[in-house]
DNA sequence: TTTTTAGTAAAGCATATGCTTGACTATCAA
DNA sequence: TTGATAGTCAAGCATATGCTTTACTAAAAA
């Protein structure tokens, strides 16, 4: 099964940087242009700009120009991948000390917690 | 709102990274000594090893060393963390939908709020 | 029309990353 | 004790990243 959608590499190397998670953070509350974006970021609007292509190349964000103003907004699609993997990982962590738990026997012995 | 436990910024940047994400895919079924890890990876060992250590700084992975051999498992801690700010994101954006869609209930038109 | 304002393009530079190769150490096996 | 196995340390190198500064263009405002 191929990845229909973006890939989750750049998503994941996307959002791993500081300066564009505040970014996201900013857009998960709604559109935004791209100098309010970079308004409060300490450093210059091109390297905001710069991030802000990070993002738009992953899919992240999408935007659109309209006169002189660029709106960027968040495309939750991207996010949704990141928390099917992630959600991927943790079943097959859980299905194995499931495993585990049956192997062991009935012992409420150690390794196990409360998983769901 | 600091970060108590590892920072999500490392914890991304540590699974941005295909190799990387082979590795805690690996994991996920069991731990597995540091050469298992390497053995698939069309790498030498110690490049592998080099990830390992970018996954242990980020704790996305934990080891502990018996006899000659490496034992390294996944902390899913570090998981749990990137499902939680995704979901936070996931939130704040339906969150200004349904906001939207109240407001859209009665006046006409027009898509915003107040973004600086 | 002139001047801001919003955004782009591109070059340059310091640092970080991903990998290699070449030692080396500690443990287990024969 | 000798040798193979599992892992480690470190230097070196090409490429990627994050940022800056110096131009520019296009649309709105004065």
């Amino acid at each position: 099964m191929l990845d229909y959608q973006t890939a989750l590499g750049p998503i994941l190397h996307a959002i791993a940087d500081p300066t564009r998670r505040v970014m996201v953070e900013q857009l998960a509350k709604g559109p935004a242009s791209v100098s309010a974006l970079a308004g409060r970021l300490p450093m210059s609007l091109q390297a905001a700009m710069q991030h802000l292509a990070v993002l738009e190349a992953a899919e992240v964000v999408r935007s659109e120009k309209i006169g002189r103003v660029r709106t960027v907004s968040l495309n939750p699609t991207a996010l949704r991948q990141v928390e099917r993997w992630v959600a991927e990982q943790k079943t097959a962590w859980e299905r194995r000390l499931d495993r585990l738990g049956d192997y062991l026997g009935e012992s409420p012995d150690d390794e196990r917690k409360d998983h769901d």
